[in-house]
DNA sequence: CGGGAATTTGACACTCCTCAACACACGTGG
DNA sequence: CCACGTGTGTTGAGGAGTGTCAAATTCCCG
């Protein structure tokens, strides 16, 4: 819970431009998705790739943001730190989705790499100006921004009604759809998931303590609502059981 | 008002056109803000404006939303209630506030007037249909969108990691700014705040209960923070005060 | 193998919830 | 006019669920 974000904002991560945007593998759940093929050569030669390292630090609240980009490998998180450093992570972002603000030259929160995380990103006033300049791309980004904005709001169901065990099925529930959907496969018994989260991560998404998280799952595991592979690995013998544990009303992000 | 809740939505509310949109008094804070004389002239057409009293049901949660609309006047919430009877509320619409979710046939919340309430209302096909041929509509549903976004991520801090001293406090700061703005004021010492929801709704907005509020604004009016006019309004002698009771970080929204 | 981080476990404290009673304002009808 | 019901808000006693602090354990990687 305490803020411990190791690294300073990176100033030269890893960059390097290849591939082109018609190669992309999760352009159909990016901004991009519906742009025409010339759109796309436009927006081939804006981009660059930036690569990180689990903890670094990609926009600090408060700060000019350099750039916007889309997760193209990787989990990262937004959260926010109170004066007196409490952390609230208050979304994740996997891979489709944008980082950073449109519109606003300063990030309203902190975007941290999670995982071994690929950023495809874009000098901040030429996405803008293309968001400006390409219908596609605006609509696209009012689609977006709208299912974030539900999921945004599901979240504080969650965090201001739901118990420790409900928040951490609730997740659970949550990274195996947003997994899944990347395959284009759909929930069921005895399927795998993987957790990209330390406890500290998890602890700080659902409002709680490692501790709290820690014990909790040690509980549904003595339940038998999840099987433990490793810390970071599970096993759902009955996707229903494990919703049912959620507490309900969990829609597709 | 529990009855009033679980009655269906209510078939015919009060329905009247009148007004032009030029000569409406919020349009600066709503979606049509940006719009052209020959735009406005469009809407004004489309538009009725639809009356309620406190409590009613707007728009059901999983239900066909039939219109989509604007607050003029007055203040609605918008709510999840989970099977076994929590509930929360995930936003709170001001006069120039959007009222239902484009784009989608069933609304995602509960829609529930809070005060008497007006609401310049439109057909959804209607009005998804101008969104798509008005990009001076569209741009600026997406500008209010990626603020409500803002807005709500700040509500998860709070809703995660608050005490409910702060939440309380939180709530007050921002029900003021919301209000002031509308007058286009400033936050100052001495100003008199309304509270434009029940115990219960601001409990269930907080992520806590009826008694704990009611125990919390007894707290910060022994403290100093706030004086208590009525169990509805409030004074506050510092607003810096206020806002260092609530913990830091509340962006105007 | 060694050292630090991540995670788990334990004992205890505290915030906030639960249940219950009470106070108050308002409208209705006898 | 007053008794009554209903909705709203306050107050109190006690307990459940999480947080806090401390230590043990496991994992990871050089």
């Amino acid at each position: 819970m305490k803020a411990m974000l190791h690294a300073a904002t990176s100033g030269a991560p890893d960059i390097r431009a290849r591939g082109h945007c018609l190669d992309c593998a999760i352009r159909q759940h990016a901004v991009c998705s519906d742009c025409s093929a010339p759109e796309l050569e436009f927006l081939t030669n804006l981009k660059t790739y930036r690569n990180y390292k689990p903890g670094e630090r990609l926009l600090e609240m408060g700060e000019r943001a350099p750039f916007m980009g889309t997760v193209v490998e990787g989990v990262a998180s937004m959260s926010r730190i109170l004066p007196d450093g409490r952390r609230q992570v208050v979304g994740l972002l996997f891979p489709g989705d944008l980082v950073g603000r449109p519109f606003s030259p300063v990030s309203p929160f902190d975007y941290v790499s999670v995982t071994d995380l690929r950023v495809c990103a874009f000098n901040r006033p030429q996405f803008e100006a293309a968001l400006r300049d390409t219908p596609a791309l605006e609509q696209r980004l009012l689609e977006m921004t709208l299912d974030e904005l539900d999921s945004a709001r599901e979240w504080m169901v969650l965090l201001g009604r739901k118990s420790a065990q409900e928040k951490l099925c609730s997740f659970m529930v949550m990274a195996a759809q947003r997994a899944l959907r990347l395959e284009r496969r759909r929930p069921m018994d005895g399927i795998l998931i993987e957790l990209p989260l330390t406890r500290e991560d998890m602890a700080d998404f659902l409002g709680l303590t490692i501790e709290t998280v820690s014990r909790q799952i040690g509980a549904l595991k003595k339940s038998g609502v999840i099987e433990l592979i490793d810390a970071r690995h599970l096993l759902i013998p009955s996707w229903e059981a494990l919703e049912e544990a959620a507490g309900g009303e969990l829609a597709a992000a």
